[in-house]
DNA sequence: TGTACATCAGTGAACGCGCGTTCACTGATGTAC
DNA sequence: TGTACATCAGTGAACGCGCGTTCACTGATGTAC
């Protein structure tokens, strides 16, 4: 059965939607350390108190943040590492899926590369929780492949760490290249120069991957 | 000959001097964007006025924070990218190397890290090309080395910036061991787990470098 | 179905406080002769 | 060396403003009978 939410419970979900949506876009320009609760509640159009009737403070609302933007992450994560194609064509796949994240969440990616290293010490908390389950994860998919036979578990983990980070960097490049194009300053070709830089990157680290053993 | 400074002079670089080094400390717990004119005076102990005879806002500060923080690096990171030895000495050499800065120099390291993405543009920018100078050095270090006969100018840049970032990447986890240790929250292992991490990624990754021509 | 009461998301006034910036100033240091 | 004037790093009062948080409230929604 879906239990269908009462007339009291949607507004306010719908309420606080709006705070997250709001907060994310404010966030374009100052880092969740500096970012006013009444910024957020006249950005929604709704009185500074009512904040309180769905986060506790900022640093609350932060947290919602880092589980909107990396919670949904997962099974997206999975399917990529997992299709066993060949390693060209599997980076090209990563590539690519990076690529059309950063266009469709932007802010939500640049929210995640800012606060990972930000002034607010649960949010960061929060995302470094999610990252080391995605390099988890990773680490489980790489497993199964028959590539990782005779690794350790701690060198899959290390590896996993690897590719997560180059992850994340990717990310950040594509969305520098992203926020170029949308100011106007630079050409779409950043973008595809990106897209050549990070696949000979993980080109490079793949080429080390298969080499590990014998070293 | 050694100019003398006057004594004017003298006493206005040490106050800037004192601001930049308050400004640091404070930046532990917060972000730049949050942090605030007076509260960088007061903890130096001069009028919040007196801010405005070494910078023009908080953005200013920053910059000069990141030439403090990365403008000394240059040498030292030639010096280790250059000798010439077997490979896993020089990557034992330089995770050992980043240790020590941190170590050294952690507020500095945490200031690079979190402002690296943060809200103010133009710290972001002095960071970014402050890292792109780093990768242009340590291109033309690579290019000295027969290693890399036959590898394009531009994947000599792609490499270069795969260490640029690993070195940060490792940087912010000797920064977390580090104030886990002087929190009394984790044992000192957690440094030495780190630095076998971040050898074996290193390790892979120049694995991957030396079989980058014959793929 | 209707009624009486409970719940609770959002309101609006009020508070004390620290903020960035302006301005005219002071007095030690620097300079010209 | 001494004197007269210029410079300028740091001062302190004052300003208007937006902040986070408190509180008692309202009125639509939910619930019990």
């Amino acid at each position: 059965m879906s239990h269908t939410l009462g007339i009291r419970q949607a507004q306010k979900q719908k309420t606080r939607q709006a705070l997250l949506d709001a907060a994310l876009g404010l966030l374009e320009d100052q880092s969740l350390s500096s970012l006013g609760l009444r910024e957020v509640t006249r950005a929604v159009g709704v009185a500074p108190t009512a904040f309180y009737r769905h986060f506790r403070s900022i640093a609350d609302l932060g947290v919602a943040l880092v589980e909107e933007a990396l919670g949904s992450l997962h099974a997206m994560i999975r399917t990529t590492v997992t299709t066993a194609e060949s390693s060209d064509e599997r980076i090209a796949r990563a590539v690519d899926l990076i690529a059309r994240h950063v266009d469709g969440y932007p802010a939500h990616v640049r929210f995640i590369a800012r606060e990972r290293h930000g002034g607010v010490q649960p949010v960061r908390e929060a995302i470094r929780d999610q990252l080391g389950r995605f390099a988890e994860e990773v680490r489980t998919e790489l497993a199964k492949d028959p590539a990782a036979e005779g690794w350790s578990e701690d060198d899959l983990l290390m590896l996993s760490h690897l590719y997560v980070d180059q992850m994340l960097i990717t990310g950040s490049l594509f969305l520098e290249a992203h926020e170029a194009q949308e100011s106007g300053k630079a050409p779409a070709g950043e973008r595809e120069r990106v897209v050549r830089l990070a696949t000979r990157q993980m080109r490079l680290i793949s080429i080390g991957r298969h080499h590990w053993l014998d070293s």
